[in-house]
DNA sequence: CACGAGACCTGTTCGC
DNA sequence: TGCGAACAGGTCTCGT
């Protein structure tokens, strides 16, 4: 479910509050219960809860598509995978069908992990570098210039689309900002990286952050029944418009599969030979 | 190194 | 209406 803008509004309304519910930064973990054995990868459920327990909120971070939250000793890492979400509640509401984890607050609010499809991963750590280590750059660090972009890009000869999914490349992009920067940039998903020329490249930058600028700022896409209040998906260009028109040219969005992924394109302006 | 298939899971939608 | 297939925002592992 949730690519870089996702992540990023989960994690800024866990940061700063809501209108529903206040910052959880500060509060202390009173205890915690995991309801899915898969869901922990480390440490151990025992040693988790006598670990995270005690516990205070020191920090919630955004790093690619992991939410990370510092604690006084040990930093909790989160990823949702495709359908997990973070929710605040009172510690005494019923307990939803897909809550895989809940940690407790001593101010009668807990954190609950909701997942149906039960992918998405929890670490506790004092070293989140043992899983953030080999993270790709953050696309929207201004420190990433073009130039260093072109450089890492094209030593590759993969095709544009399954590289760009790569979070090892670049920590953040999913299928649909992937889709929504290919087609604002012009350029062909099954494209190899090793072809693109700089300008090209530059292009597809400015086309990432732009695309990721805009659903942040829309506060993400929801779709299907995993609803969170964005809007994003209201302005897709190509993703899941099959179909429908081009928005530059009129032209049928086409639907291929590239890596097992679901590709939206505009087969008019995204050529493989554009150069 | 690059790619494809299978696995992990549940829920919704599609097609006959 | 019913039922199986296809599909879904992600990532890992294995074989070629």
């Amino acid at each position: 479910m949730p690519e870089l803008p996702e992540v990023e509004t989960i994690v800024s309304n866990l940061r700063y509050g809501t209108p529903d519910y206040p910052s959880l930064i500060g509060l202390r973990i009173t205890t915690a219960q995991l309801f899915w054995l898969r869901t922990l990868v480390m440490p151990q459920a025992d040693e988790f809860g006598v670990r995270v327990i005690g516990q205070c909120i020191d920090d919630i971070l955004r790093r690619g598509k992991f939410v990370v939250i510092s604690l006084v000793d040990d930093t909790l890492l989160i990823h949702l995978r495709m359908s997990g979400d973070l929710m605040v509640e009172a510690a005494d509401a019923p307990l939803l069908p897909h809550h895989r984890l809940v940690l407790n607050f001593e101010n009668g609010l807990r954190l609950s992990f909701n997942d149906p499809r039960k992918f998405g991963r929890v670490w506790l750590t004092a070293h989140p570098e043992i899983v953030l280590g080999d993270l790709g750059p953050e696309p929207l660090d201004v420190g990433l210039t073009a130039q260093d972009f072109y450089t890492r890009l094209v030593v590759h000869r993969r095709q544009l689309k399954p590289l760009l999914l790569d979070q090892n490349f670049l920590a953040g992009l999913g299928n649909i900002y992937t889709d929504e920067a290919l087609h604002l940039a012009r350029l062909h998903p099954l494209t190899r990286a090793d072809s693109l020329n700089f300008e090209q490249v530059e292009l597809l930058l400015q086309s990432i952050r732009a695309v990721l600028q805009e659903g942040i700022r829309r506060n993400g896409a929801s779709i299907d029944w995993v609803y969170r209040g964005g809007e994003f998906q209201n302005y897709f260009r190509v993703y899941q418009r099959t179909g429908e028109p081009c928005l530059n040219c009129n032209t049928p969005i086409q639907r291929i599969v590239i890596g097992q992924r679901g590709t939206h394109f505009c087969p008019s302006c995204q050529q493989k030979t554009s150069r």
